[in-house]
DNA sequence: GATGAATGAGCGTTCATTCAT
DNA sequence: AATGAATGAACGCTCATTCAT
């Protein structure tokens, strides 16, 4: 019966997707082999070849799911109708940080410029898609939270100084073999005090700004 | 002459150290391997071993340099007679991402925690101290700039939270393959803008806490 | 059919085995290196590590079979029901050397005191009991032969003498390329008439011993 | 000065072959590295290829004045006027084991019959030469030990099995790192054991012979 | 669809040896 | 005569990937 093979095929690959996602995050994407992941998926390393075209492309496909899911919470933080803006803000940064140290081996992804492989078709784009996207509603949060209107270059230089706390916040910690929960009650405030921080520091500058004219 | 086989040697040390510190830059130390560099420095894969050791200590030599550099400098601005501690603050952390900008791969060697292994001798442990000596000028002169006296948790939490944003310009930057000079004319400002923001904000934390008690 | 494919990996690593077999006897263990017994077998260097762990694996499954057997050939000489003292002592000495001879590099495995590492596990040490085992029942044959009991110093030095004669006599020839079968042909009674020599000799100084008394 | 030239030029050469020797005995000719010799002398290592072919040409020049000197200390036992035969026999024994585990890494050139390189000229001769009129030599004192005239088939078994246990002996300990005079003082006597056990054994034999007939 | 077998490219490193001076 | 610089070949080993079934 072709469905009865289709499920399970549909089962291989995502035994294969789950192991891959799991060792990719515990020991990084470089050292981790074909057949290691083969292995925890219960399979040969060579059936990973029929469901994906390389290494690459595992940790690609991989990394799709969890960043739309990503996309989703931050679109329901901004959308909601109780929240204020700087706590929209806070939220959704918060969850940015804790889905790229969730996904350690994978926030280089979209991160990194180099994730923008230009020799590839629509999976890419969408990838591509979905970061911009990600980055316009962190730059909306941030703009409505400073209630600044117009896109001028002082809003681009806020934004990129507020995309570089939380890059270096994700950076920081990336690299480090602590569990996500002691981390996070450790220097989790210290997070929440740094989105604190970087918006009372913009409010102050355009305060100033504004007396000044 | 023996001077114009020295010089020759010299030169191929400094071949081999310049393609070593580019390939590190734009790929990583891992990513690179001893042939790639010696073909970059048109010698023979195996000459690299008469000038180093091994390919870490082609690393090491690599950064202990511009990190001595590094903390001249920033011991220079940090004494300097007649600059506020604010000028010095600023300053100090643009030589500092001027520094890892400009030594790219390398800045991971001593802001990456795996740096510090213990297992080792004298050259580890200098550059570990080193390290540390950076991080404590660093820390001194923002508290100094906060006007903070002790070294409460909330100090610790300022000191973690400037670093982060450090940490975020750096890492953005380190990985792309702009030439520092375009890049420091087109964000340079921004980098500034971020130091002032920083301490806007800490010091309305400051206040609001003061008013509080 | 998946037995084809069996057979077929099956005859690659008895290719490979013999390679390795033919190539330690000729050149000596460390003198061969892994793309020689991958040429011999007609298969890339690589392959030979989808069988066996390492060069020395190779090195250790090689020997312990006919290692094994050796030791069972021994046992059933010391065990049967009518040869005499003698032609236990005899024909054990024998196997020993037709063993070694046939499997010529392989026999410093086991006659070589390095072999002895004692940081190794399980398979080092069952290739070590083995060993002691063969030495224990070579000695016990001769002790038989000369009626001496109890294990006095003198019993040790005609063991280690014995000893010296067989080491002599598989080291003179493990190193010659000469075909086992013409080898025994030419030289295999002067191998009986040594055994006969030492005995001989043991006893008169026995006998001598016991008149002085 | 062409004089002054000359003594410095022998200097160095007597260095190299001198740190060659200590170096090919204490750890191996295999383990010993052309730049360890060099240091060892004082000088370059490409100096070494001044006076040296390569490699092995040091090890066989190396081994060229022991064998001689060994060659005479056999000929002066020999021609001794006073010993008995088995005295000479004993002592030429001890001589060639003292020799061989003095110069272990070296004792394989003439030993081991691989020694013989057919693609060389004079100075593979006087090697051979020398090494045949050793074992002549030992042949001949074994002989007269025996009181054999003629040179039948039964004399040139007893030679080889001689030969094994010298071999043998020599063989065993070539390996162990034990001191050498540790060593003679442990197994020295059995040494000498040795040679009496054999000489009896043949003597046996020839009697049971003679009574035969 | 799935797999075991097999491979080529590559890794860091060492070495004896040659070249230019 | 002597040397530092430089090299090619080779080492054991690992890996992502392809092939034949």
């Amino acid at each position: 019966m072709a469905n009865r093979k289709e499920i399970r095929s549909e089962e291989t690959k995502k035994a294969i997707l789950s192991a891959a996602g799991t060792l990719f995050a515990a020991k990084g994407y470089e050292a981790v082999t074909m057949r290691e992941i083969a292995k925890q998926a219960n399979c040969s390393h060579t059936t990973i070849y029929i469901y994906f075209q390389d290494k690459e492309s595992l940790l690609h496909e991989l990394s799709m799911p969890p960043l739309r899911q990503l996309q989703q919470q931050m679109i329901d933080i901004t959308n909601h109708p109780v929240l204020t803006p700087y706590q929209k803000l806070s939220k959704v940064s918060q969850e940015i940080i804790r889905f790229c140290l969730t996904h350690r081996s994978m926030y280089s992804i979209f991160f990194a410029a180099k994730a923008a492989r230009v020799d590839e078709e629509d999976p890419e784009l969408e990838i591509n898609q979905l970061r911009n996207s990600l980055f316009r509603l962190l730059g909306e949060s941030l703009q409505h939270c400073l209630k600044i209107t117009g896109n001028d270059e002082r809003m681009l230089a806020y934004s990129r100084i507020y995309f570089y706390t939380l890059q270096g916040i994700i950076g920081t910690y990336a690299i480090s073999e602590e569990p996500l929960k002691e981390l996070f009650e450790r220097v989790g405030p210290t997070f929440e005090l740094a989105v604190q921080v970087l918006v009372a520091g913009f409010e102050t500058l355009i305060n100033e700004r504004m007396n000044e004219q």
